[in-house]
DNA sequence: ATGAAAGCGCTAACAT
DNA sequence: ATGTTAGCGCTTTCAT
């Protein structure tokens, strides 16, 4: 089976350019030809080589995708998201794994972003450094960034610091005052990432409250023991303990529920500031949580990184004049799901 | 920047042969040569286009990763270990997800197998039936299955059913007569699969324990909350309530502990299959688990893969006369981790 | 050790 | 509407 091109147009007694046009679509063909190298094509059972295609019309159909974790439901979501919209629309998703602080990142940048096997990427929750910005930008490819600190590409981001503030005041609304708040690691130092923006919320919401007083940040390494450890150590001592907690990420939270009930806590009001969409893991913990539905904005960022890529080849056409490259910044929706077991602080019952 | 190989050559005063020879290491390059064809590449920031020495060599330096969940420890884990090793190896990795009974598996088959632009493919999880594991097969690009039921290409498993029958004799050294499995969907139907392997074990343990009577087989979805939902729905009736569980997936067992938690009920001795390894949930969870170490089987298949494809091309080899077509199959090891909150049932207390 | 030339499989002007 | 021709950028015989 197999066979080139060259092979079809023989059977179907035309020539290469016109076995081509019959099977891309592009360019005139009579319908009677068209139906002709179509039957011979199949009789040999012939798929066309993309390698080839790519070299004569430099377009891959292939994305590259950069995501900060692999194991982690979030970027598991978005990751399916983009894959399954990318897939409808038969493009090739390669996958980068790039870590915070890998020690390889530099050479992952270098020997990705100059491999010309990809059309444009998409990044997910990338953190990147001035430098590392500035190679992204740099290369002609479009990109569209998901959730990290990446500006001057196309982007979907939620309000982070809204949502820090507005987690906040749900429980201060609750009646909690000693709320604490598990971030990420230098959350502090870095005020340009996305829990840097959810600290802010949280302290500039403890301000406005007058309860700069009880503040209490503690970092976490975000997964589920790493939430559990930080709450183990949160909850520890009664005197100090808080009686809400406002989790920077859903493993983070259930790792506290799960801390808070085998140390025989009665449950505080929990929040967690990522909502899963499908089947919410979150939502099984009675947690409240922001709603973002992660598929959704990975197959939304696939839409605007292939309308990009067909205004770019649009803009090739003699016609149009525009440049079109504006950036689009989508500022993506999140909802506060409020479930019922949130609870009220002791003293207040 | 950029600019093709010929631009090197003649910057370098040498020819397009040369300059490939200097930059691919293939030939007789002398080293002063070499060094002005390095020297020149570097100065005009030259990179080559892959696609265009794929197309020359008809190796793509792609291996594509047909994974059945994204969003699941064990997978990401896998896919975390063999993205590592392959970029390493100067590899790209196309992924695919294909979920179980997904509509859409045929096309994906279709558009997958055929698409060129691999030289190699890596299953996680794959259950595929007669057909698709057929056409996998008659692809002659060499496969490496991952915990999947494909037979007849290099393959990694585990001993699923000896695994069930060692989870379920554990907790009958510890004195339990009642226990319980959670198993995948219609794995009583299908018994060459993962979840119809361990189910397997589980109830020839029993048998051989003479407790048929006994046996409490209730399906579960592979998630967290799937194993919540099944464990209300097993641990509801105290009358029949078992005092053990053996759950088939690392995400049920740890959702069956919240929901014995919730309901009060005093944690019986738990179960679960899957050990994660770095940082194990499971671990935390105190639940015995098997141990094996997701990434390192990742990273496995990737040697594995990459020995074929090397072999293959010795034997394209003037000298070399074997077929070498030989197909491993890894047994991997697993190792049972009991953790020290495992309990005895009440009665035997 | 190096160069000349053919070719991987396709697409896209251009010509008819 | 179809055919001719010239590449896309690289690798690789085959000569020298």
């Amino acid at each position: 089976m197999s066979g080139a091109i060259s092979d079809v147009a023989a059977l179907a007694g035309v020539s290469k350019a016109t076995a081509s046009r019959a099977l891309t679509g592009r360019g005139y063909v009579s319908a009677e030809t068209r139906e002709r190298v179509v039957q011979a094509a199949a009789t040999i059972g012939y798929v066309a080589s993309p390698i080839a295609a790519s070299l004569s019309t430099g377009r891959t159909l292939a994305i590259g995708v950069l995501t900060s974790f692999l194991n982690r439901w979030y970027f598991g979501e978005v990751l399916e998201g983009a894959e399954g919209a990318l897939r409808a629309r038969g493009y090739d998703l390669t996958l980068h794994h790039l870590p915070p602080d890998s020690p390889e990142r530099d050479r992952i940048f270098d020997s990705y972003l100059t491999n010309k096997r990809f059309d444009g990427m998409i990044s997910i929750g990338i953190e990147a450094s001035q430098d590392e910005i500035a190679r992204l930008l740099a290369n002609p490819r479009p990109l569209v960034s998901i959730g990290g600190n990446i500006r001057g590409a196309h982007s979907i981001n939620i309000d982070d610091q809204a949502l820090g503030r507005e987690a906040t005041e749900h429980l201060m609304t609750l009646g909690h005052t000693r709320i604490a708040h598990i971030t990420g690691h230098d959350a502090e130092l870095q005020t340009d990432t996305v829990h840097g923006r959810r600290l802010a919320g949280y302290l500039a919401a403890m301000e406005d409250a007058g309860l700069t007083s009880a503040v209490h940040v503690l970092p976490a390494v975000h997964s589920l023991p790493g939430g559990y450890e930080a709450a183990a150590q949160l909850l520890r001592d009664s005197r100090i303990r808080p009686t809400a907690v406002f989790a920077s990420t859903d493993e983070v939270a259930i790792g506290i529920i799960i801390a808070a009930r085998r140390l025989g806590i009665t449950v505080p009001a929990e929040l967690s500031v990522i909502g899963i969409d499908g089947h919410s893991y979150a939502e099984m913990f009675a947690l409240t949580t922001f709603e973002q539905e992660p598929r959704a904005q990975g197959r939304h960022a696939v839409e605007i990184l292939l309308q990009d890529l067909e205004d770019e080849q649009r803009a090739q056409a003699p016609d149009s004049g525009e440049p079109g490259s504006t950036v689009s910044e989508v500022r993506w929706p999140t909802r506060l799901v409020i479930r019922q077991t949130t609870t009220r602080p002791e003293s207040a019952e």
